[in-house]
RNA sequence: AGCGCUAUCGCCAAACGGUAAGGCAACGGACUCUGACUCCGUCAUUUCAAGGUUCGAAUCCUUGUAGCGCUGCCA
């Protein structure tokens, strides 16, 4: 990656940096406690704190809770728990929207008292009457033009529970005609009587988003309110709420807003409503289904938080809206995970290997090292017996051109074990073919030699008498991404071969216990991986599973 | 339709008037205790289109075209 190109916020910061619009770097990230984070988050999440690191500035963490309705505190902890595992740290910088309603409050009596906020009166859908078309102005409404001592009554009256929910909201005066709907004299504030999670009854209206945000962020101190695409449209009405309450002068002064495009994935489910409907379909387990890119999914799958940030990094920041392919996410998760863990044997499409001049009944246990790249990961023991499995497709009766593992008269290595060569297999009435025959090297012992002799393939094993039998899933992406999860007429839309179970793979035995590792899975192009829940350091990986988009593999019960 | 934003290789994405970076993917080849990894090589005479300005344009202007967003008392 090139380190000199910048993105354009980092640009735009350098510029208001050297023309002193701020003098320091405070970004947040500011979810809305109403569901689990997913990659889109992270993206803003390893913006946000990206940003404050490389200036030397602040990362707050905020939970924009403006809206009871919609918000659970259990949401808090899991989103929470995710951004700590992602590595983002708000140090003590913990705040809730919801902390700063007085200043809110006050902040909208400010805006009363200069006739630039009113009362009204109207429904839901006379507001939305009144407010017009996309190309037609909207007309005033009847409250716009009450005296600013009889909305401050008003106001209060809101404020002390004389009113029912819906029959009042506060409005900013702006300008009905705007092109902008945004600024056709948005609602402000509601009446919402019900117990927020953090202020429980104290209070009975609720300040919007738009008016709410800005207020957070001149509170915080924020430089840089960094958001995605949708709320460019918001930026005025942003600026004029800081500028009407006094927290700036000038729209280009901090706190200031910028826009960036959200993460999209191809061929990945990423719209929240869609997966609500997958979970509530079963067509997934729930949010953290291996398929989908919640961080608790990637999490399960073996993806580290460096992988991830190496992802967004990767795929940069602009306005452009796009899409990017999944194999880039691959890439990152084998590239991290490469020298970094183990790499372990296992079988997903067995066929026995016998060795027929080994001894009976003998269990040799080999010590092997755990990756040839990172000695300090140091060695494990691989029990190796006279019968082992090997994946049907290292084995080709009639090899084809340039096939150097397997075949009658070939010699091959067992990784880390033995060389051994082949001399012939016996089939089913069907021509399956059911076992492997081979005699083994003794001089060979540990992978090599002595005669210095050389084997043009490595094949991967496991024991058949020691190797825990485990089920295997393997998992394709679910989306066709041109078609869409559902088709017009509500029907399911997915690719429905999205799941394979096998329930006749086979791992080594010490994978059952070591670091207690309780699930296994692959991850594309090659890579091992056991899902061991919390884990930052990833999993343990295994190469060569070339052809498998993805899969996980669960032990079976009984062992 | 009104406003706003965006348009550079299959997918991301640099380039900020000086002659199209880089990554992923793909494809050749070398190497290899896994055909992986690594390494070496190939992969946009052209930047949505058409005009214009300029010695010079992906960059500026004009006009189109396409995509996205906006008419919640959601965020």
């Amino acid at each position: 990656m090139s380190t000199e190109s910048r993105n354009f916020i980092e640009q735009m910061i350098d510029k208001d940096l050297a023309e002193g619009v701020y003098d320091r770097v405070h970004t947040r990230f500011p979810p809305e406690p109403n569901g689990y984070l997913h990659i889109g988050h992270a993206k803003s999440i390893i913006l946000n704190y990206g940003l404050a690191k490389k200036y030397n500035g602040k990362f707050n963490m905020r939970f924009d809770d403006t809206n009871p309705t919609k918000e659970k505190i259990e949401f808090v902890e899991s989103i929470k728990a995710d951004i700590e595992w992602l590595g983002a740290d708000w140090e003590d910088r913990l705040f809730f929207a919801s902390d700063y309603f007085d200043q809110m409050y006050e902040g909208a009596v400010k805006l009363i008292k200069k006739g630039k906020a009113y009362v009204s009166d109207l429904s839901a859908e006379e507001i939305r009457e009144y407010r017009g078309t996309l190309t037609e102005a909207g007309k005033n409404d009847p409250g716009r033009e009450r005296s600013v001592e009889e909305n401050l009554a008003l106001f209060e009256d809101m404020k002390n529970g004389k009113f029912e929910d819906g029959t009042k909201v506060l409005r900013a005066k702006i300008d009905m005609a705007s092109p902008n709907m945004n600024m056709r004299d948005p609602v402000i504030y509601r009446v919402a009587h019900m117990t927020h999670h953090n202020t429980g009854d104290k209070w009975c209206i609720y300040p919007m988003y738009d008016f709410a945000h800005p207020i957070e962020d001149a509170i915080e101190g924020i430089t840089n309110s960094i958001c995605t695409l949708e709320f460019e449209d918001h930026r005025p009405l942003y600026d004029w709420v800081l500028i009407e309450i006094g927290y700036k002068d000038r729209p280009e002064q901090a706190p200031k807003q910028t826009e960036f495009a959200k993460m999209y994935l191809n061929n990945v489910v990423t719209g929240k409503r869609y997966i609500k409907k997958l979970v509530e379909d079963g067509i997934v387990d729930g949010w953290d289904d291996p398929r989908l890119v919640s961080i608790a999914a990637l999490r399960r799958r073996g993806f580290t938080p460096e992988s991830i940030k190496m992802f967004v990094e990767l795929s940069g920041v602009s306005k452009a809206n796009s899409c990017s392919d999944y194999a880039m996410l691959e890439y990152c998760i084998r590239e991290d995970l490469k020298v970094k863990r183990p790499r372990v044997m296992a079988i997903l499409d067995p066929v026995k290997l016998v060795i027929d001049n080994y001894p009976e009944n003998e269990t040799e246990w080999l010590e092997v090292p755990n990756n040839l790249e990172n000695e300090e990961l140091g060695n494990r023991s691989v029990p190796f017996t006279k019968e082992l499995y090997i994946e049907r497709e290292d084995f080709m009766e009639e090899p084809v051109r340039k096939y150097f593992r397997m075949f009658p008269g070939n010699e091959v290595r067992l990784m880390h074990a033995y060389f051994v060569t082949c001399t012939g297999c016996e089939k089913d009435e069907n021509g399956n073919i059911t076992v492997v025959h081979c005699t083994y090297d003794p001089a060979s012992k540990g992978g090599n030699s002595p005669d210095g002799r050389k084997v043009k393939g490595t094949i991967h094993w496991v024991s058949a008498t020691e190797a825990l039998k485990a089920e295997c899933r393997l998992y394709e992406n679910l989306i066709d991404e041109e078609k869409g999860v559902y088709n017009e007429d509500g029907s399911l839309n997915l690719n429905p071969n999205s799941i394979e179970v096998r329930t006749n793979c086979f791992v080594e035995p010490g994978l059952k216990t070591a670091a207690g590792f309780d699930k296994f899975q692959f991850v594309r192009n090659g890579f091992f991986c056991v899902d061991y829940k919390d884990s930052k350091e990833g999993a343990p990986v295994f190469n060569r599973i070339v052809s498998l988009k993805s899969s996980f593999v669960l032990p079976k019960k009984e062992d």
